[in-house]
DNA sequence: AAAGTATTTAGACATTTGTCTAAATATCTA
DNA sequence: TAGATATTTAGACAAATGTCTAAATACTTT
């Protein structure tokens, strides 16, 4: 979970992800809605899909990029769990 | 919301917080758990009140943390929308 | 008041991170 | 096959981060 954790710590990298949310796009598509270079763009898209937040798949000349939400389940339960009161520091029941 | 990524993105911080989910805890005990230095942990516990995960009260010479869940509603908000395929691009239906 | 305990603050330092430019790789098109 | 386009890789560099030790602050106990 570390590497996602690490990923979202980073604005860019969170506003990445709310595009991908919308739709699916191209490295170049995203990079053009950042006033930063498209390799430091290309850096966080790295980071991205080393944690598995993200997909992609190489069209042609394109690089299409597409949310994994599934990590984010994890994450979720993570959160949701240190909410819980009820089982501290006891297992789940199933 | 970023203070609140960063303090997550660093694994002892998240330790932290999943001690201080079982009980709450002073400084002291809290860095007993650890091998870094105290003024460490002080660091960490620090950047976790300003994002507001942890409150702290001072009790004579002890100062005791506990969890501020609530900060995480967001968050996980923020996450569910993300797995939210349907209303992409729109405003939630209230 | 002095000594001990709990915690933080200050400042230094090495590592990590985010950014850049230049160059490399891969694909498409004329 | 050249030239244009899309993207990444490489390497440099400044800023941010996590750690440390030493010192300061605050409270308690003798």
């Amino acid at each position: 979970m570390n590497l996602l954790f690490k990923a979202l710590g980073d604005p860019t990298r969170r506003q990445i992800i709310e595009l991908l949310r919308k739709k699916d796009m191209t490295a170049g598509e995203i990079a053009d809605y950042f006033s930063i270079s498209k390799p430091s763009i290309s850096h966080h898209l790295d980071l991205l899909k080393q944690a598995n937040v993200v997909l992609s798949i190489k069209e042609g000349q394109f690089i299409t990029y597409s949310l994994n939400t599934t990590v984010f389940d994890e994450m979720v339960k993570w959160m949701l769990d240190l909410t819980d009161k009820q089982s501290k520091k006891t297992k789940p029941r199933k």
